[in-house]
Parts: C-alpha cells; sequence; structure tokens
DNA sequence: ATTAGTAAGTTACTTTATGTAAGTAATTAT
DNA sequence: ATAATTACTTACATAAAGTAACTTACTAAT
C-alpha cells in the first residue's frame, strides 16, 4: 500500500462511490424534495435513504427543513457545497449520453 | 417507484458507484498499470480489483494487454470510453479541493 | 532436484452493506 | 375507535467486500 492519491480526492470519491449517493444528489439539483418522493423517484429503499441523508447532512452537502403541517412535511435540499457537484452531474449525463446505448428493452 | 431518471445516466451512475471504480479509472488516467500497481496504489483487495477489471473491461472501458515476459506482465489501460471520463474526473478533484479540507491527522 | 521468488489471479471464509417488510409516532379525517 | 399519511426505525435475509491462504506459470538460486 502506497497511497499516493490525494486523500481530498479519495473522500470524495469515497462519498460519491456509496451506493445512492449521487442518485440523491441529482435527484435535488432539481430543487427541495421530500422523503418519500426521493425514495420513489430513484427506487432506494427507505432504510439507505434514510441513511444516506443522514450522512449527506452531516458532511454539509445537504439541509433538512422541518414543516409542521399534517402530515409533516419535511423537505431535503442541497447546500452550496452540494450544489457544487452540479457539473460533476452533467459531465455524468454527458458522458452517459454519448457513450452508452439506449437499451432497447 | 416512478423511476422518470434517463436510464443512462443511471447506469453511468451504477459502474461509478461501485466501490473501487471510480479509483481504478482515476489511476489509470495517468497511464496503462499493471495489476499489483493499481492493487498497492489505491488499497484495494485482489479479490476485488480482479472483479472490477473484468466488468470494466466487459463494458469496454479498459483494456487487458498480455505481454508474455518472465514474470508475464500484464497492463490495463483506458479505451477511449474510458478516457473520456477524464474531465468527470476532474471535476471531482476540483470540487474535493474546494469543499473538503484536509485532514490535519 | 528442490526451494524460493514474482505476477496475476482464485478460493474459502468472515465481516459489512443493502434489501425487504413490518412496525412506530404524530397528527387529522371519518 | 379506525383509518390514513409522512417519515422514519427495527429485525431479519441476502449480497457485496475484506482477509488471507492457495494456484499456476515461469525463472533463479542452493
Amino acid at each position: 500500500m502506497d497511497k499516493s492519491i490525494c486523500p481530498r480526492f479519495e473522500k470524495a470519491m469515497g462519498l460519491l462511490s456509496q451506493r445512492w449517493t449521487g442518485l440523491i444528489i441529482y435527484q435535488l439539483l432539481s430543487g427541495p424534495q421530500r422523503f418519500c418522493t426521493i425514495e420513489s423517484s430513484i427506487g432506494v429503499s427507505g432504510r439507505v435513504l434514510s441513511e444516506r441523508l443522514k450522512d449527506l447532512e452531516s458532511e454539509g452537502i445537504i439541509t433538512r427543513k422541518v414543516y409542521p403541517e399534517t402530515p409533516v412535511r419535511i423537505e431535503y435540499s442541497l447546500t452550496d457545497k452540494g450544489k457544487a457537484l452540479e457539473p460533476l452531474m452533467k459531465d455524468i449525463e454527458k458522458w452517459s449520453q454519448t457513450w452508452l446505448e439506449a437499451e432497447s428493452q
């Protein structure tokens, strides 16, 4: 082991290479969203979504805001740090459109 | 579940969000490398590295070339499809340098 | 001729991460 | 009192990743 890779880069990769993290951030790029919306739009399980949202919040990438309506509404949204990931997401989009085939089924 | 996300984007995310995949590609951006070099430079286990390299090859992102020397030398390198991921890697690099703190320890 | 070394894996086994489905808490409507 | 809704949590099952020993092929040293 002679890790010569920048630790900040490695940490970023560690975050983004967790299952669902990228899709959650991508989803939030279109605006604040609630738990059940994220859950159903990307197909992640509630168990893992809950875990990821906590992680992302503690990393300062998203914010959680409670609206005490009935039933309660909780919205997750990107912080500036989170929004700064937009170019990256756009690059993934571009790459996928250029290099991946649309599936026939 | 009402997956409204582009399936190509989702597939790209699926690839990149597998543990180690991003670091393997990043590592290969600096040129062709052999198994043991990748293994020690990013700290992935041989078992998983072997699995990932097969996946990446079957996705057309990397190439495996055998040099029948002694001991045998096998080099992995990025295809054009793989090299096209460079801007994305640079984005991660930029983001990590702007938004993540250098750890004191 | 046997032992040791090196690269590139593979195998068996353990630990961790994720999926699944049911349950909880708070609030309102019927 | 029962049901419905949102946002979770919990217990349990399955899948993915880590660990360390083993394999194959070749060469060099003892």
